[in-house]
DNA sequence: AGTTTAAAGGTAAAAATAACCTTTATAGAA
DNA sequence: TTCTATAAAGGTTATTTTTACCTTTAAACT
């Protein structure tokens, strides 16, 4: 059967990830420094080749986890990226995914042995072929998506407050927010679990520790009212 | 240089196209009989292998010019299938785009000599391999952005008629709007041009022609406020 | 001239948003 | 022990947006 492809032209898949975290009130990204070549010494995101018993959100789960240890994450391919020249090495064509991520879940030594460092969004340094331009089309997706999905949930830790959440936000969508008016829209939306149990890191008065609660998001949105910011 | 990548699998590639129109207030998709194995005489999205010199853009774009004979039209990749079974022919990854025209503007005879047809979104047939999967993901994708991007007027005429302009909205959302609202929040966007002309096919008195103001649009859309449905 | 119909314009209640102000809990200083 | 400073959290009000529904209008056809 596979006679009726005979002819077609063949090529080299690869995944890049672009990783994001969030720590100290900014956006930070997980890049490497390649220690072979092409471009040794140079910075990109995390990649690898499709293997053949494997598909492409595969792949990506295989290379997250090759450099964090991390897996159930949330992770999505957003664009196949095919420029003829993309890779001055070979034609290449790479499916990009971005993850979300908890900083503080990941393995550290793993991240120390592969040679990738947390860098903040807004202090990146130079990238390989396309990397710069998954990024950036990384960023605008997650900047419109956090708007109506619950994504900012990923990259904080399971116990957080609505102060974090907002700072969170506010690294997102690159806006300051009304601290009262933030509050009262995530609240209505009773999608958190209010534990007692407070964070005295930042105040003296301290703020109460929150949960994500999966099980009241489903209800809302499959109720039709959704989420938004 | 290509020697760092020796050894790794290469894949065949596909491009698949989810072709949206409208016409007669139904949300409508073109489908082609397949007239050559395998899995010929089943319907099937438009689609062909990526080409040595071209970029999955171009692929798709090639593509669409063959069954409709249409260029310049809307058309992006939404994602890449993958599963190593999704075509039992061969391991095939395929890029998908979905591309938004304007049916009359079609070539009518390339269309019928390619077997193609189009068939109204809710009256699908079965599809071969992840088809249909492909076409339920462009539709949510769609359902979800043209809230938020001025995507309806790809679909209409140049000119159309608010209430042509809401039915395509009903349509893709699948629920009655109200009239008066609707035509509110379309004008007072300011992104239509009034012409003197009136439709008078579907009433006596006759509605007005607008045309879609594209500099109006990215005057409205870099000023910061939204399009938004 | 009257009837019918969809287009188009108008209005008022309700809901959501935005701006801003007040109170509260607590650590650390006085 | 009391005072002070600060961020958290709650509250108030004006403004804007949304929603539902009603009225008028233009033109074809009786």
């Amino acid at each position: 059967m596979s006679s009726f492809y005979s002819g077609e032209p063949k090529y080299l898949i690869s995944v890049d990830c672009v990783i994001f975290g969030f720590d100290k009130d900014k956006l930070k990204l997980l890049l490497v420094k390649r220690m072979r070549p092409p471009q040794e010494g140079d910075w990109s995101l995390m990649g690898g080749f499709l293997q053949k018993d494997e598909q492409l959100e595969q792949a990506a789960q295989r290379i997250l986890t090759k450099w964090t240890g991390l897996e159930q994450v949330f992770l999505e391919q957003f664009y196949t990226f095919s420029e003829l020249d993309r890779d001055p090495g070979a034609r290449v064509i790479s499916s990009a995914f971005y993850a979300l991520i908890k900083i503080e879940e990941t393995d550290k030594e793993l991240t120390k042995k592969h040679n990738a460092e947390w860098i903040d969004i807004d202090k990146l340094p130079e990238l390989i072929f396309d990397h710069l331009r998954m990024v950036q089309m990384a960023l605008e997706i997650i900047r419109h998506k956090c708007r109506f999905e619950p994504l900012g949930f990923e990259l904080l830790p399971e116990k957080f407050t609505i102060p974090q959440l907002q700072k969170l936000y506010e690294a997102i969508l690159q806006r300051k927010l009304d601290n009262a008016n933030f509050r009262k829209k995530i609240l209505s939306m009773k999608i958190l679990k209010k534990l007692d149990e407070k964070d005295k890191e930042f105040s003296k008065r301290g703020a109460f520790y929150y949960q994500f609660d999966q099980v009241k998001y489903n209800k809302l949105n499959t109720s039709g009212s959704l989420f938004e910011i």
